[in-house]
DNA sequence: GTCTATACTCTGATAGAC
DNA sequence: GTCTATCAGAGTATAGAC
């Protein structure tokens, strides 16, 4: 029963998109892509299957649409994050949180996005691929900036450090309750200052002093 | 036409479920649990739906009995790790690597267990919790030994540690391939080596000493 | 743009012969 | 224990009136 709210014929991004992916992504979620029925997805937009097929014409190209949604809004948050200091450290602490709200508390599309990859088909898979790397870009040269700033050490891999990272905020994302006994920016936080200040309990230590050290081959890790 | 192979009677744990169950979890790994049909599963066994019914009445019962044995797999990695040797330190980088190469390489079962757990209905979950938790206190231990023994900061939340770091590792198997630039013992080797000698590159540091600190009143995170 | 009605396929599960 | 045969229901997508 939504009437179509485009005004003076200019309807070129309907507002309905974003209603009808916002109810999708939050079926999607909660029950995953698969389970999920077109029905299902109708139902919640408060139309009929026919209606919802005038605007997607199939499931998949929902869930593209959706994706598409979905990356510009955790890039927009990293950025803005990003742009709330010059301090890369603080820009860092920021992105981590920017990342785990967006992901968990604001968006079920950008959870959606992380968790059905897999049900994009080959064609579709492939267009996802550029604009996800380019959310990549945003930490790769977030991290690139802590190094030449010489705040991480600069033997690491950056690139691993960045795809574990993100997959260790990604993760959060399958266990956090809003009612548990953190804040998410506390978790956050605990995150960043984990990563600023290190584990161990040696203030005097070297670089990786353990007694019995691991196969010393490797040498860009 | 895979024959039963129980001998003499006793056919208590027929060779035939760990058969099932292997092919069942590569399908369900590769496609996901609620896209695979049983015909699939089937056929994958070389048999048919009817001959599979028989050792299981319904789709989610086979994913229950996988999941069962998921948890098994992955807890006895983890205690024969813990076993290689005496030092907590090279327990945990054991286990890291135990638990990465079971769940990235040796089992898809695995990989079910950790990523189809949605899948699992309200009470068929329940069930599931208990094996679960036991699986992380393996890990509650090994991080409280090094708590103990100094090697970590004691002001660290060793939940939130343990949840973060298992997380950061289980994502790794959705984008890990066999042909990339790193073997799965280097990217765990890396995890662990990145935990005992901590990122920042101050080797006189203290606990927390970035420049613009976070919100200080937390206190045990 | 939204509705009604339906085509066509596939799915999980069952019954019963062998 | 495995097979053949099949059911009842659900699934996506379509056609065409309004």
């Amino acid at each position: 029963m939504k009437k179509h709210t485009s005004k003076k014929g200019e309807a070129k991004e309907p507002a309905d998109r974003l209603f009808i992916l916002d109810r999708a992504s939050k079926l999607f979620r909660e029950q995953g892509f698969e389970r999920t029925t077109v029905k299902q997805v109708a139902e919640a937009c408060e139309m009929l299957p026919g209606s919802l097929h005038y605007r997607y014409n199939t499931k998949e190209a929902l869930l593209v649409d959706l994706m598409k949604l979905a990356i510009e809004q955790i890039s927009q948050a990293v950025l803005e994050a990003c742009a709330s200091s010059i301090d890369p450290t603080e820009q860092l602490r920021a992105s981590i949180n920017a990342h785990l709200r967006v992901l968990v508390t604001d968006s079920d599309m950008v959870y959606v996005l992380l968790f059905e990859w897999r049900s994009l088909k080959g064609d579709a898979r492939k267009k996802m691929l550029a604009p996800r790397d380019q959310y990549e870009q945003l930490w790769a040269g977030l991290i690139s900036n802590l190094v030449e700033q010489g705040v991480i050490r600069d033997d690491l891999n950056e690139d691993l450090l960045r795809i574990i990272g993100l997959g260790a905020l990604n993760w959060i994302s399958t266990w956090y309750k809003e009612d548990g006994t953190h804040t998410l920016e506390e978790i956050g936080d605990f995150i960043w200052s984990f990563l600023m200040a290190g584990l161990v309990n040696s203030p005097t230590q070297e670089k990786a002093p353990a007694k019995k050290k691991a196969p010393a081959k490797k040498k860009n890790l």
